[in-house]
DNA sequence: AGACTGACGGTCT
DNA sequence: GAGACCGCCAGTC
């Protein structure tokens, strides 16, 4: 089993309404301080027909990470999440205190 | 084989 | 709070 399937397998597990942090998703996929590597097994994914809720992961900052490569994807991101109840402030922010998951308790 | 790049994160200044 | 640096792994030239 890749360590891209084990990420795919974590992401899913992201309840509706909640958001991961790349470094949480690394953590849990037993790749810390491997966030990058969450990001970019993710960016193999971002096709809308994946079953994978990709929108659901964004940085440590609360932030929609941008790329030239993305174009309209992180808007599309965006959406995804404020359909889900998810809120952001007037810097395009997630208060991950408030939104970020919690796998335990 | 060596160098570059990328949906990142933590630390230092 | 913002910007600069370094470390991580995988894929490509």
């Amino acid at each position: 089993m890749n360590s891209y399937t084990r990420i795919y397998e974590v992401v899913s597990q992201i309840p509706s309404g909640k958001v991961a942090t790349y470094g949480q998703i690394a953590e849990l996929c037993g790749l810390v301080g491997q966030a990058r590597l969450v990001g970019y097994a993710l960016f193999q994914v971002d096709v809308p027909t994946s079953p994978v809720p990709w929108h659901r992961v964004i940085n440590a900052k609360g932030e929609i990470s941008h790329s030239p490569l993305r174009r309209g994807a992180d808007y599309l991101q965006r959406s995804l999440l404020e359909a889900e109840g998810i809120e952001f402030d007037q810097s395009s922010k997630v208060s991950l205190a408030k939104y970020k998951w919690r796998v335990e308790h």
